[in-house]
DNA sequence: ACCGCTCTAGACCAGCCGGTCTAGTTTCTC
DNA sequence: GAGAAACTAGACCGGCTGGTCTAGAGCGGT
């Protein structure tokens, strides 16, 4: 999760810049919410560039951005459990990454997946939010030794995480996604 | 969580029916996904009676959804707490009632208000969502004694529940959303 | 200098959006 | 049964939507 700033745009090529502004904008507004026009004028590209590197049109973009993220994410996760973190600790620090988030844009926008949920049904976009659910979970279960135990614990772990952002962000304070958060890193820490 | 049913529209005057065409599909494609005329149709209705009953258009009328299921959902918490059940099985009676809900829509709703929560900014409808998450809070705070610890699992209560239909929703499989629940009841009762 | 490829640029379009408005029908009140 | 009020009915509108299409700018290779 790191910068997918779109303040800077000239310093990325137009498809990244593209696929930047659309997660932002998605993040904030849901796939419904955002217009093609608002992400073009995020990035500062006419339509013809997007779509030349999207012929897919709207959904295939998103579909680039929810990849974008989850890739993002799944990394961080990776390095996180490499030193041997225990998950409660990991789930504590993702947490507190998107407080940060949430309050750089004064709870206008949605870490992770959440807006984007409401996303047109059965199609591609959604598949692709499943997935990255899917490895966020893995990530979570395998680290906490991919028991059936460890099953449970990887879901109260996410649904903790994507739910208190949820209360978080209609509350417009990090209280509660704080609270839920640790509270469930202390259930999961314990064996 | 009772009947809002749309397919037995004559037993309902139309205002409640617009309201419960309404809620149903706002729950199933968030507030930017349905067009008015999505829920004309479902409601079977033409569009002078939404504006008859609902002068505010879209807007009045999801605001009206919300407090539907908001008052809904609260007064079947205040008749569970009533019966001075343990918070953890009031929330995963709340969950198997969910999962009864995603299940018979094939898992294209969202119970609660998951999806609402992509709505215009800092609009009224944002402020009526707040609401309704504030009152089913405050239920399971003052059931589980109104202390600070009360107040975090309240919290994990609630987040493990949306995060939790959010995951299952995706996964098309109530599974995900079973297990974080049961995890984080079994939490909250230890005290 | 020429070509071919990648990418930018934006005019253009059919269709749908939320919302307004007038005319008609039903229902309640006296 | 007269008249008012509540409600239904749907034509209509301007603006915006996602998407297509043609024209051309920039640039590397030869």
């Amino acid at each position: 999760m790191t910068n997918h700033d779109v303040e800077t745009p000239t310093l990325m090529g137009s498809k990244e810049r593209l696929v930047a502004a659309a997660l932002s904008l998605f993040q904030a507004k849901g796939y419904h919410g955002v217009a093609i026009s608002d992400i073009l004028e995020a990035a500062d590209l006419p339509k013809g560039s997007l779509y030349h590197h999207f012929p897919g049109g709207k959904e295939e973009l998103a579909i680039a951005a929810v990849g974008f993220i989850a890739d993002e994410v799944d990394a961080r996760l990776a390095s996180e459990f490499a030193k041997n973190k225990r998950a409660g600790a990991v789930l504590l620090e993702l947490a507190h990454e998107c407080v940060i988030w949430l309050q750089r844009s004064d709870y206008t926008q949605t870490p992770l997946l959440g807006l984007l949920a409401a996303s047109p049904g059965e199609s591609a976009l959604t598949q692709a939010i499943c997935d990255a659910q899917k490895r966020w979970l893995a990530r979570f279960e395998t680290a906490l030794g991919g028991t059936e135990a460890a099953h449970d614990k990887a879901c109260l772990a996410l649904a903790s995480l994507e739910g208190g952002i949820s209360l978080a962000r209609m509350s417009r304070s990090s209280d509660l996604l704080i609270r839920s958060v640790t509270l469930a890193a202390l259930h999961i820490n314990q064996r």
